[in-house]
RNA sequence: UGGGGCGUCGUCAAGUGGUAAGACACCAGCCUUUGGAGCUGGCAUUCCCAGGUUCGAAUCCUGGCGCCCCAGCCA
């Protein structure tokens, strides 16, 4: 420990290999940033950056954790810096390792790799015990056998202050002998706290004597029984981010309250000292980030689990179909300030079609099919013809789609009685299979008791092969279709938002706004031959529908099961939605 | 007269005394073998309000108003 009046030395074992991220160009830098720029410009922290991802291990990771995440890393990366990843896991009661290992795997998923540098809070228990009697001995920190609803008796409230506890002027050597005994596990959980003792007249209660140390005989997931006293968070994470050498803290608005104490603990105990700084955290609409809540909708079953795809958890994003790069690129466009925000949600989605639209090979699906009957097409007949996988990337080639006289072509495709600007297929109309031909309608064939289409005929242009004709003559319309002899089975699960409010949590009821048509599960589609291979972790355009991905868990044992990732952008249903 | 933050387009967000970036959304048009993508144009005479300082204010000053966080032996 640095003795008294001595400049604090960082600590000198933290500067690792660099991540050698390249500086990004940045037209103008947020608060942080800039920040950052200055005490690298002023020296003030030996010229690295490092920073730190801290999460407690008790539940799954979410969008908002990516906004977090991509800042520290991001930061570093960019000035050459270092991340650390830390376990904040000072409550067993909470905390598990398979979350840790969720976590670890989400993170990484996401794109950062914080190297060798894995860190626990649990790892500097000693240490932290060893500052723990050095406030003690410095007559910071006192024993106190007040009960907890005391102690909530003693703090006051927010507009009177606290009253000091009777146990506040023990003596160093009580103090010390106590302190010891709780370690030792002489006095019953929730007997005595050891406090910081600085002023319970604060207006900020988080100076009115806050507990460090409270007893707690609980098994933790990695120190098992060693300890029966555990550090609290404010005493924890100071101490924690001084020992591991990190130069900028950067947290919730939520801890703003709590920096006075942060800088309390590291300025009496003379250690090196981290910059706290808070930032707004994300919101994004119809969704929700608040652990408490997600869990309720895990455990009411109204997902099927915390990867069930339309939870906001990294790992339900993963699931849907979302790529980590569009995530960052969200993350980053979002911007970082002090003030409460709720994103739109349609900016998530546009950074994942943004990203999905140049990557994702097309393919023709039919979700919900009708059977078209080309009849003067020969029978028995198969043509293939040569299909575009992506004009937006000439490198991802061309496939070849099988076409013979039956085909099936999307239900919402044809219409009887069309209304204006429906350019699809209707009695006597024409359109494009994509692909493949012109095709005209001439009649249609219904089931007589429920009047439901059962079959369209049709007949096509021989000479428009290809997608084309000689006489340049132009269709409105380009339907996707599958082959019926040749297309394979597949289940569609249709996705849509969790919530149908804007800002669920704006009153309490969260679970009043659940979307009855998040999940809708459709069997009996039709999907194009090259689709049976398709396995967990493919994605794909449906062509016209949007991006799909193969499920990575219902799709079993040859079983087709795709999940809509995000719709493509519909201006024909926009247009039908205004006129209603 | 508790403490701490925050108020710039529908939503994020630049701007740091020199005359309101950008993105999403939205609207209009072009183009198109995806009603996708792409392209073009439109979209804050005004920055929570009111005074003041200044040649000049979103930026400085004064006074209001509004919103968020804090009373765990949680993080």
């Amino acid at each position: 420990m640095t003795a008294p009046n001595e400049k604090p030395d960082r600590p000198k074992d933290v500067t690792n290999n660099s991540d050698g991220s390249a500086n990004n160009e940045r037209e103008s830098l947020d608060f942080i940033r800039e920040i950052v720029k200055k005490d690298l410009e002023t020296g003030k922290f030996d010229g690295r950056v490092v920073t730190r991802f801290p999460p407690e291990p008790n539940g799954y990771l979410h969008i908002g954790h990516a906004k977090a995440i991509c800042l520290d890393f991001g930061i570093a990366a960019e000035n050459d810096g270092v991340t650390h990843l830390r376990f904040d896991d000072t409550n067993p009661a909470k905390e598990e390792t398979r979350f840790a290992e969720a976590i670890m795997e989400d993170v990484r998923w996401l794109g950062f790799d914080w190297g060798d540098r894995l860190h626990h809070a649990s790892d500097y228990f000693d240490k932290l015990y060893d500052y723990a009697v050095q406030l003690v001995k410095d007559g910071k920190a006192y024993v106190c056998d007040l009960s907890p609803e005391e102690v909530r008796e003693y703090r006051g409230t927010l507009t009177e202050p606290g009253k000091d506890s009777p146990w506040r002027d023990r003596t160093v050597e009580e103090n010390l002998d106590l302190f010891t005994r709780m370690r030792n596990g002489e006095f019953d959980d929730g007997a005595r706290t050891l406090r910081a003792k600085i002023d319970m007249a604060s207006g900020n209660l988080n100076m009115r004597d806050p507990a460090i140390y409270r007893i707690k005989r609980m098994s933790h997931h990695r120190t098992g029984d060693t300890w029966c006293i555990y550090p609290m968070y404010d005493f924890t994470h100071c101490l924690s981010d001084s020992i591991e050498g990190i130069t900028h803290s950067l947290c919730d608005l939520d801890f703003e309250d709590h920096r006075p104490l942060y800088d309390w603990f590291l300025n009496e105990l003379k250690t090196y000292h981290p910059q706290q700084i808070e930032f707004a955290r994300l919101n994004v609409s119809y969704t929700i980030t608040s652990k408490r809540k997600l869990r309720q909708l895990v455990e009411n079953n109204i997902v099927t689990g915390w990867d069930d795809p339309r939870m906001p958890t990294l790992s339900g994003l993963r699931r849907r179909g979302y790529t980590p790069e569009s995530i960052r690129i969200f993350c980053d466009k979002i911007g970082v300030a002090k003030r409460e925000s709720l994103v739109d949600f349609a900016l998530l989605e546009h950074c994942l079609r943004e990203d999905l639209n140049v990557r994702a090979q097309r393919v023709m699906a039919v979700i919900d099919p009708v059977r078209v009957i080309i009849d003067n097409y020969p029978e028995g007949q198969v043509e293939e013809f040569e299909a575009v996988n992506n004009p937006e990337n000439e490198a991802d080639g061309v496939r070849m789609v099988p076409f013979s006289r039956e085909v099936f072509i999307e239900r919402a495709d044809f219409m009887e009685d069309p209304p204006k600007k429906f350019f699809r297929l209707a009695p006597g109309s024409e359109v494009r299979l994509k692909h493949a031909y012109y095709i005209t309608c001439d009649s249609v064939v219904k089931d007589e008791a429920t009047g439901e289409i059962k079959e369209l005929h049709c007949t096509y242009d021989p000479e428009s092969r290809g997608g084309g004709t000689p006489d340049g003559r132009r269709v409105k319309g380009t339907l996707h279709w599958v082959s019926a002899t040749h297309a394979s089975d597949a289940e569609v699960h249709l996705y849509d938002k969790l919530f149908t409010r804007e800002n669920p949590v704006e009153d309490d009821d969260f679970i009043n706004h659940i979307n009855p048509e998040s999940l809708v599960c459709v069997t009996g589609c039709k999907v194009e031959p090259s689709l049976a291979k398709a396995t967990p972790g493919m994605f794909f355009q449906f062509l016209r529908h949007g991006y799909f991905c193969v499920d990575s868990v219902e799709a079993v044992s040859g079983k087709l099961v795709f999940n809509r990732t995000v719709g493509l952008r519909d201006s024909w249903a926009k247009m039908q939605k205004q006129q209603k």
